[in-house]
DNA sequence: CGATGTGCTGCAAAGGTTTGCAGCCGAAGA
DNA sequence: TCTTCGGCTGCAAACCTTTGCAGCACATCG
């Protein structure tokens, strides 16, 4: 049913192959002709076939975008960036949920492989090792991740921490609670590092609590352990687990920001819309979304040459970029001054 | 650099037909040389080529989901859903985003069409003729919406709106506002219809407000609008309109549920966060994801025979199912009994 | 007038897989 | 012993496009 190519060539009284090239090298054949050509195709609706393309070419026009959980508001922002980048260049993207599980996680990029010219591992759950394993069999861009050797887009979360920190410091905060994300994530491992430091440099104290579910319930589930160990303020591994402890807390009877103050990363939507306004890190989500299709882009355009080429294995020498970005501040509702010892009710 | 299939033949002493048929029609091939050939393609990191399987079989093993806005989290469980649903279909998920623009929807499904072997629509913002249009192009499932002849999973926002009227004017409510949700929007018709028979049943009286973007910002703008009409409670097209004028009417100094009562549709996860907490109409958005998927596989699963044949155009007898899914209204704290006159504030 | 070049087009191979058909071998039935 | 049949495997065409190469017509230059 669909229109081919040869529809066309015979409709316009041409070889197919310069249908073929009306569309990918249109400076080749003659303008008449290319009218001509293209008035056919638009009446037969012709539309190349991308898996024949594909077939030769060696490159699908597809991208993977491997994500840890598609329903944490986190990520749709990127995942929106992501798809319009590429189809601004005539890409699609294959979405894929991990669950937040690194097997999941392997097993999908195997799956995808062959189905892709490159992929997205967007907060990637899983080893080191394996990251660069599976680079080795297809082109892969990781986001919120740093490996050696591989493209990686970064959010700069420590600096966020270290200001998240600083803005406590500032605000009388001597004890402070770190809620620590999933096990294997990198951001979670750089806020830890960080925030130590900035604790230490500033003679306060760092109570980790971790790992946990990087979600409300896994924020909800642990405002008791918060409020045993006596903490004034608390960092959150995102605005997921911020959100859930404020509930938690507040169903305890701790008040935010009066009786402890609550900081979360991401900025995620939500995080206007809660009472307290969260205080949080903003994380550029949407950029980081752009800047890796651009990256894995730019990256496998030079390489393949009729799928018998080398592919995009050892041995090239192109420097992999590794992008840092910017994270901001954002002071709202959720944090304020510490309060006075005699009101503190968190020992109580 | 990736193995063939003529490697694996090469190398377990076989014709590729036969490794071709080791995989799509196991129970032909002598089980000696299944296990063999499955070790050899296990040993080289055989998978096969879906583009060269496409362009032989017609079918891409991909299918589109066209949504309007990925960052409404009223999308994320469906996509999640059917892309779990898919993936365990042996299918991957196209995801595509609109941003609500009824022109962008229609040319998405275009580039799409020859790339999947189905798309569902999610919450499309076409008209119905335009819908019919492209689903001889390719096969369509419909999801939020009534298309005759054409499969559809819708929810029963009818059934719900009329539960939250109900509910409403069991509270005492007598003058009720709807906000209406975006152009095009078939749920948004759906509600406005119950939700009038439904107050005019009770002896009450219905405002209408819209058409608006069904965002936060979109029902935070209308607080003004919803102080001035002097009603005491509020249906919203959605969740995130909801929290928005709840948002908007705290700033005005209403007070939700003591000066006015709010529901929302969809009982998106942060409608459980927000304080008050949103008083909704739950959808059964996975559930629809995951039947959509099925629909459009089982739909296309006997069609198409080796490219050339007539795919799944007009002329064939199945019949299109329509499937409607149940929502229930879910109380939380963003209602309560209708104001005493005396203490009604909207007015002033 | 011959040589060279330029601009455009046709030819055909290649890419990896599926599948209808034919062929082979051994067993069972006559 | 000769058919017949079933189980398994090989053969080759087909799917649609891209692309290196060759060919053609025509113009330019020496």
């Amino acid at each position: 049913m669909p229109a081919t190519i040869r529809d066309v060539a015979r409709a316009s009284g041409v070889h197919i192959s310069t249908v073929s090239r009306t569309f990918s090298a249109p400076h080749l054949v003659n303008p008449e002709t290319r009218v001509r050509v293209l008035a056919c195709a638009e009446d037969l609706g012709y539309r190349p076939n991308r898996a024949a393309r594909a077939l030769i070419t060696g490159r699908t026009h597809n991208i993977g975008l491997i994500v840890a959980d598609i329903a944490n508001p986190f990520f749709p922002p990127l995942i929106k960036a992501a798809e319009g980048q590429a189809r601004h260049r005539d890409y699609h993207v294959f979405v894929a949920d991990t669950n937040e599980d690194p097997a999941a996680e392997e097993e999908l990029v195997h799956a995808l492989a062959k189905q892709v010219d490159g992929v997205l591992l967007c907060s990637p759950r899983m080893s080191n090792s394996l990251i660069e394993q599976v680079s080795r069999e297809v082109p892969v861009v990781v986001i919120n991740r740093q490996v050696a050797g591989l493209p990686c887009v970064m959010m700069d979360v420590g600096q966020g921490a270290r200001a998240a920190i600083e803005h406590l410091l500032g605000l009388g905060h001597r004890r402070i609670a770190l809620l620590g994300g999933p096990r294997g994530s990198w951001t979670n491992r750089e806020m830890r590092r960080v925030a130590a430091a900035a604790v230490r440099a500033g003679g306060a104290e760092l109570t980790l609590l971790g790992p946990n579910q990087p979600t409300e319930t896994g924020g909800g589930a642990l405002a008791e352990q918060v409020r045993r160990s006596g903490v004034t303020a608390v960092l959150a591994y995102n605005d997921l687990m911020a959100i859930g402890l404020i509930e938690g807390l507040d169903s305890l009877g701790l008040r935010v920001p009066q009786d402890v103050s609550v900081i979360g990363v991401d900025d995620i939507a939500l995080s206007r819309l809660t009472r307290p306004k969260l205080t949080t890190v903003a994380t550029p989500t949407a950029a980081a979304g752009r800047t890796a299709v651009d990256m894995l882009l730019q990256h496998d355009s030079d390489a393949p040459r009729g799928a018998r080429g080398r592919g995009a294995v050892a041995g090239d020498r192109r420097t992999t970029a590794q992008v840092m970005l910017q994270t901001e501040l954002v002071v709202r509702d959720s944090t304020g001054p510490v309060p006075p010892p005699g009101r503190d009710v968190a020992g109580a």
